[in-house]
DNA sequence: TTGATTGTCTAGCGGTGCTAGGATCGAATC
DNA sequence: GATTCGATCCTAGCACCGCTAGACAATCAA
């Protein structure tokens, strides 16, 4: 059995290589510089293999999404937790949201933009993407206010981020007064 | 003179064709479908035709982005100018605007997702982009509340929609509360 | 009628995602 | 140790993409 272990791991192994290899392309050069030749040159492999371990490419992406949710569902507790108040923490959310949404404009893509095949606000969606929003939800349900359901609360100001973040960086909005919108956005919609 | 302004007629006939043509194919099977093969068969031309008027498939994109950006701001200004105060001219300019993006996906997407070779936030940005974002300001500059610039403002509500009308249509948001959260950023966020 | 110009089409380039079918390699059996 | 056999991988190719060179036909001016 051990033969077949061994290969099962070296398989597992190889498909870490792809998504990361894909994720890394991405972002270096945009999705559409991610082609199955060109990914399939990068892990040395030929384009046969991509297959045996994804349906296509947008399964692919749909990998590196859920590599991207559980990271940026991380990085939003990290920053909630370090935070003083209610407001701090809100204010914390944000940027470090949109500061994963700056730094990882590829994967943002893959998780929000782009088709991976993945179910999303249902029963069988993946838990890294649940995760995600349940990570928003534990801090913005505390700022919903009054009368105002927390998941619904959670969904409009995610929404309104996601509209900054993409907007800001497809170079829709000047990217200079970020700061302060943000600001704007915390203070308005949160209640303390 | 009279035969080149014919021709000129018949030729500025036939790029509005293309441009109708690409949206209603856009619209019908979304953009992927919008091939230069696909879109030259039906106006009946063959591909290198499109060539002649326009610089590549992103041009074609960029001209349908426009006429949408038109069809946008009137929209909004027609929704704004029928309601009563300050809190019912914001709640129908969101409306309209969410209305737009929901009835007209494959424009929506032209004018605020896709490359279409358009300059934005600029000087040299195309005047019905400019006149969208003037129309939407025109409503939301009033309740940007004391100590907030009507721009900043207006740039940060606005993109408090679009994040709901793209994660919406997207299948990230689920569609039924849409009118709850459209609700909650209105109260919240203008000052009335 | 001839010649030049304009307009359009056919055919083809290099690229894409994806797959069928043959070659090769390694593990298990005799 | 030789042999079988199954898993694994690659070569080659499909139909499609955006885009363009060059041949061809229609039109106009002389």
């Amino acid at each position: 059995m051990s033969v077949q272990e061994r290969k099962e791991r070296e398989r597992a192994k190889r498909e870490r290589l792809i998504v990361a290899t894909a994720r890394e392309l991405a972002e270096q050069q945009g999705w559409d510089a991610v082609t199955t030749r060109r990914l399939a040159e990068r892990i040395e492999y030929s384009q046969p293999v991509l297959y045996s371990h994804f349906r296509g490419k947008r399964e692919i992406i749909g990998a590196v999404a859920l590599e991207g949710a559980a990271e940026l569902a991380a990085a939003v507790r990290a920053a909630t937790a370090a935070a003083g108040g209610p407001r701090e923490r809100v204010s914390a959310l944000a940027r470090a949201y949109l500061g994963f949404a700056a730094r990882n404009p590829a994967v943002y893509d893959a998780i929000f933009q782009l088709d991976g095949g993945l179910a999303y606000a249902q029963e069988d969606t993946p838990e890294p993407l649940k995760d995600a929003f349940a990570a928003l939800l534990e801090c913005l349900g505390e700022v919903a206010g009054d009368g105002v359901a927390p998941g619904l609360f959670t969904e409009t100001f995610w929404a309104a981020l996601h509209g900054l973040a993409t907007l800001t960086r497809a170079g829709r909005l000047p990217p200079q007064d970020t700061e302060q919108r943000v600001e704007l956005l915390v203070d308005r919609l949160s209640v303390v």
